[in-house]
DNA sequence: GATAAATAAATGAACGTTCATTCATATTCA
DNA sequence: TGAATATGAATGAACGTTCATTTATTTATC
C-alpha cells in the first residue's frame, strides 16, 4: 500500500529549522560568545558533530539567523505598506508597524543588533547593508514629509536614526503582561514621534484615539 | 643627595589603573566574553599572573568599570545641575549634558549598556540600581513639565524611556570628524526632544539658536 | 642615612576545563 | 543501493586561574 501521505516530509530543512531556532534563543539569551556548540546541540536534542552536517561553522549560523531577520523585516514592511491605504499617514504607519513587529520577533530583533560586533567583516557588511535598505525606508518617509512641508525636519538622517533607536529600545523593557499592552505602547510611542517631526495636528488625534 | 623628588610614587594603584584602561578598550572594541585575559595582560604590558593582583576576576574588572562609570555619570549630572542658572530648562540641560557626556566617554558607555547581560546576578543588581537612579532624574524633569503644563507627557516613564534610548544611540554612529560635530548633533536632538513632549516654543527657540 | 625585615607586585610555567571542529563509523531513509 | 544524517570519540588550541618563586618597593630599626 502506497505510504498514506505522511507530509512529504518537507526537504531535508527540518533539523536545520531546529538548529536555527534552539540557536536564536540561545544566542537571544546568552549572548553568541557565550554559547556552545555543544549547548545547541542538546537544545536540538542531537550530539555536537550533527550540527556540521547543516552549518558549516557557529558563525554560519549567526550569519544566517542575522540575514533572514532582516530580509524577514524588509518583506515585512513592504506587505504592510501594500496593504496600506494611500491616505494612511506613512510616518504613523512606519512607526506602528516597527513596534509591532520589534515586539513580535524579539529574539531575532536582539540577536540582529547586538550580535553585529560578532559576524566577521564580511558577514558585516552584507548585514550592514540590509540595516542600511531598511532605514532608507525611514528616510525617504520623513525627506517627502519635510518637502512637502507637513513635517519640520532639518536632517532626515539624523531624524531616522533618533526615531528607530527610540522605537528599539521598546523590546529592553516591554515585559508581555506588564502595565502597558503592545497597542498602547504603540500609540504612546507614534505621539512622540510625530510631535518629533512637528507634525502636531496629527500627533493629538493619534494620541487620542484609543482612550 | 637625596633624590630628586621622583613624584613619591601616587600609591600602587598604578598598574590597576592600566588594566582599567586596556580591559575598557578591549572590551568596547571586541566584547568582554571575546577579550581573554592574556589579552588584558599584554595589553598593559605584563605577565597575566600579575593581574589577579589587582582583581579577582575578570568578572571583578567589568564589575568595576561599569560601577565606575555609573557613579562618574551621576556625579557629573549632579555638577552640571549645580552649576546651570536656575533659569535654564533642565530637559534641554539634561537632553545636552547627556549627550555630550555620552560622546566623550563612548567606551565607557558603550561597554555599560552592552554588556550587562555578562554580569553576574548579583552585579547586575547593583548596575541596575545605579542605572534606574539616572533614569529617574529625567522622569522627574519630565513629570514636574507635565504637572506645570509646560510639557504634554502621558506617561513619563515611557518618555524617559523613550529619550534615553534616542540619545544613547548617537555614540553608535558619531564619527569624529564626520558630517556633524557634536554642538550641531546636541542642537538636532535637542529640537526632537523638546518638540516630542509638546514644548514647540522651545523646540524652535533651541533649533534655530545655532544657524 | 644605611641596613634589615616586611610587604607588594610580577614572573613564567602549569592546571584542569572547555572550546569549535573533524572524522571514521554507524544508522536511517528514499 | 546510495545518499543524507547522526554518532561519539578524538584533536589541538585557548580559556581563566593558581602558585612557587623572584624581583621591587615600602616600612622599621639602629
Amino acid at each position: 500500500m502506497s505510504a498514506p501521505a505522511r507530509q512529504s516530509t518537507p526537504k531535508g530543512t527540518q533539523t536545520a529549522a531546529k538548529v536555527r531556532a534552539a540557536a536564536l534563543k540561545l544566542f537571544a539569551r546568552n549572548g553568541y560568545a557565550a554559547v556552545s556548540m555543544r549547548e545547541v546541540a542538546q537544545n536540538v536534542g542531537v550530539q555536537p558533530g550533527a550540527l556540521y552536517n547543516h552549518f558549516a561553522t557557529k558563525q554560519d549560523i549567526l550569519k544566517d539567523l542575522m540575514l533572514a531577520h532582516m530580509a524577514d523585516l524588509i518583506s515585512a514592511w513592504e506587505r504592510e505598506a501594500a496593504n496600506k491605504s494611500s491616505g494612511a499617514d506613512p510616518l504613523d504607519t512606519f512607526v506602528r508597524f516597527h513596534i509591532r513587529y520589534h515586539l513580535e520577533k524579539r529574539d531575532e530583533v536582539f540577536v540582529s543588533y547586538m550580535e553585529l560586533r560578532n559576524l566577521e567583516p564580511d558577514n558585516y557588511q552584507q548585514v550592514g547593508a540590509e540595516r542600511r535598505r531598511y532605514e532608507t525606508i525611514l528616510t525617504d518617509i520623513l525627506s517627502a514629509g519635510a518637502k512637502s512641508g507637513r513635517y519640520q525636519v532639518k536632517d532626515a538622517k539624523v531624524a531616522t536614526r533618533a526615531i528607530i533607536a527610540m522605537l528599539t529600545g521598546i523590546p529592553s523593557w516591554y515585559q508581555p503582561g506588564g502595565a502597558l499592552d503592545p497597542t498602547e505602547i504603540e500609540n504612546l510611542y507614534a505621539a512622540l514621534v510625530q510631535r518629533s517631526v512637528g507634525s502636531a495636528a496629527n500627533a493629538n488625534t493619534i494620541g487620542e484615539r484609543v482612550s
